[in-house]
RNA sequence: GGCUCCGUAGCUCAGUUGGAUAGAGCAGCCGCCUUCUAAGCGGCAGGUCGCAGGUUCGAAUCCUGCCGGAGUCGCCA
């Protein structure tokens, strides 16, 4: 249960029988108003602006917002679960909830741990696509890379938890120039299995050493067969075998990740003819668009800004894109008549559209910015406005050691692998630590301070909340032997006892928990998550501590076991939170440090 | 030059979609271990929310214009 929807809706109501009733005008948008926790907790539990939101509207019934808030609050306090109404400030109206409200939200909390914070499917009902990593198929994931993986992943998994039906997809670039330069490089490396040497790695190719396995596949397949052809026969084959080879590698670089596609969709796989059609799915998709009217034959403007050297002013084939706000409208085939990744990229986001998903995200590095309006041109053309398209730019990631930024070596090709850091500092830290912070912000990665166990380390901080109140229940056990501490039993606990003012604030952050999600998960935006869970990790810290120099706030008294229980139920709860939280995040929930 | 993102405490950053006296963590100073884990906690100090206008009951948040930083700028992917 999220106490702040519920108590919105409750408002709602009685603003809808105010309005039927005359004493409000009858055309307030009433989705406009909102019902948050107070800034100062010792204001209540719940406040709302409605009364100022509407006041303007209200003029003709109550002279001020304060006016209109007195009359609202003297409804509310009816409300059985309502203690105190107060209207504060210039007009909000601060709630102060019955104790067996939150009580029952801490219950539900332990009676059904598993969806605890989970929402219902609500609104648009159709499913979410979340694009993410989609590195090219040309060598092993960076740390870069990295940070979008772990992005888009945690933000799919917020969006399940928020009740979407959420699709993983990764886009393998698969079809561009760039993969005939992995074929050659692979080709160099097969030559080197057979024995040739091959010198120096020409400028232009991967130099990569993680291309001479694929070079000893390809010998031991074909032995030197390939050596007699030209070069038109063997790259299709050598190409197909390299682009496996290096998708194996991220797959795996992702598996160490913790994070795994539903869908791995093929760039190449849209321009060869489907079966039924005569055309690809790049063909169709330019169809469409020119069935809409919006594909033309034209001349681009030059490009703002330094003049490419091979500028030449032709007639091309463009579409519409600032029909849907963007700049310019934009090529769709090269010079040589083949098609722009532009293009192709339309036809891979009109098959999302075809299949159903209401809402599309891309995760993309921070390089691809000026790429998001074209893209979010083409998806609303492309569905007619009915599908949106939200591209989350991830910023880059500075690594450093101790402080210092880390040394790309300039042995080409030889970077700091994403897969070197996780083995490391380990999936929790990367994946917490990257998650830390917005995904428009850069990043500092420092690999000492995210091992170093200590409040410093927010990963540390958050897991170690985590394992306290474990460590808590397993004492509590000691404590009383027969005393069942699964989260069903500690949900029938009496909890009336739960009054110091610590624990009170405790079961708030606690009950603040589904509407975190839910405005997380609205705005594409995990790492709220995460800075939830580092407040209430503190929160419990101070409590937990408080019981040094007031030891009647300890969660285990021997000599009084119904009051224990309660506290009991109050950490479990925290646990629950806690450790679903971390699962969002993708991060380990331990029951010890060790 | 165009577009996108960023600018909040000495440093690194949050800021609940326009709310009440702008918050954390580092770093600095002062405290707390016969105790359910001190791997932690409390206190003090620290601010012209880049600048200037505008919108309104109310702006760090929205709009405009500047200043400063990052990225990007027909057919590369």
């Amino acid at each position: 249960m999220d106490i702040f929807a519920d108590f919105r809706r409750r408002i709602i109501a009685i603003l809808e029988s105010m309005m039927a009733d005359g004493r409000l005008p009858e055309t307030l948008d009433l989705g406009r108003f909102v019902v948050e926790p107070p800034r100062d907790s010792t204001n209540g539990d719940l406040a709302t602006n409605a009364a100022m939101v509407y006041a303007r509207e209200a003029q003709a019934h109550y002279k001020s917002p304060r006016q209109f808030a007195t009359a609202l609050a003297a409804v509310l306090a009816e409300d059985p679960d309502v203690d105190t109404a107060e209207v504060a400030g210039p007009g909000f109206l601060n709630l102060r909830l019955q104790p067996n409200v939150l009580g029952a939200v801490l219950r539900e909390s332990l009676a059904d741990a598993e969806r605890f914070g989970r929402g219902r499917p609500a609104g648009d009902p159709r499913p979410i696509n979340v694009e993410f990593v989609s590195a090219n198929p040309t060598g092993p994931m960076h740390v870069g890379h990295g940070r979008g993986a772990v992005f888009g992943d945690a933000l799919a998994n917020l969006l399940s938890f928020a009740g979407h039906d959420v699709t993983r997809e990764y886009y393998i670039n698969d079809a561009g120039a760039q993969v005939d330069v992995l074929a050659r490089s692979a080709f160099l490396r097969y030559r080197e299995a057979l024995g040739h040497n091959i010198g120096a790695i020409p400028e232009g190719l991967y130099p990569g050493d993680y291309l001479k396995s694929v070079g000893d596949a390809l010998a031991c397949q074909h032995g030197d067969s390939l050596l007699a052809m030209e070069e038109a026969a063997w790259l299709p084959r050598v190409r197909q075998d390299a682009i496996d080879a290096m998708m194996g590698m991220i797959r795996d670089d992702l598996a160490s990740l913790n994070i795994r596609h539903e869908v791995f969709f093929s760039e190449r796989s849209l321009t060869v003819p489907q079966p039924g059609h005569n055309a690809n799915a790049v063909e169709e998709a330019i169809e469409d668009l020119d069935r809409k009217g919006l594909i033309y034959q034209g001349r681009l403007p030059p490009p703002k800004g330094q003049l490419p050297d091979d500028w030449e002013d032709r007639e091309q084939t463009l579409f519409r894109s600032t029909d849907f706000g963007d700049d310019v409208d934009r090529a769709l085939r090269k010079s040589d008549g083949s098609y722009t990744y532009f293009a192709s990229d339309i036809a891979y986001h009109k098959t999302k559209v075809d299949r159903g998903f209401g809402v599309l995200i891309d995760v993309l590095g921070a390089d691809h910015g000026g790429y998001v309006k074209r893209m979010v041109a083409a998806v609303a053309a492309l569905s007619d406005r009915k599908v949106g398209l939200d591209v989350k730019l991830c910023q880059m990631v500075k690594l450093l050691r101790g402080g210092e930024p880390v040394k790309m070596s300039k042995r080409s090709g030889d970077f700091v692998t994403l897969r070197e850091v996780v083995d490391e500092v380990g999936v929790d830290a990367v994946r917490f630590m990257m998650l830390f912070r917005k995904n428009d912000a850069p990043l500092d990665f420092d690999l000492d301070k995210v091992i170093e166990q200590s409040k410093d380390n927010p990963v540390f901080y958050v897991q170690y909340a985590h394992a306290r109140g474990r460590s808590v229940l397993r004492q509590a056990v000691a404590a009383f032997p027969d005393l069942d501490v699964s989260a069903k039993a500690l949900a029938t606990a009496k909890l009336d006892a739960l009054t110091d003012q610590g624990e009170v604030e405790l079961i708030r952050m606690i009950a603040q928990f589904p509407r975190i999600v839910e405005s997380a998960a609205t705005a594409h935006e995990p790492h709220r998550i995460a800075f939830y869970l580092h407040e209430l990790a503190s929160a419990l810290h101070t409590h937990w501590n408080r019981g040094k120099d007031h030891p009647e706030l300890r969660f285990v008294k021997e000599d009084q076991r119904d009051l224990s229980c309660a506290r009991l139920a109050l950490v479990g709860s925290l646990t629950i939170v806690l450790k679903a939280g971390l699962g969002i995040l993708g991060v380990s929930a331990p029951d010890e440090m060790r």
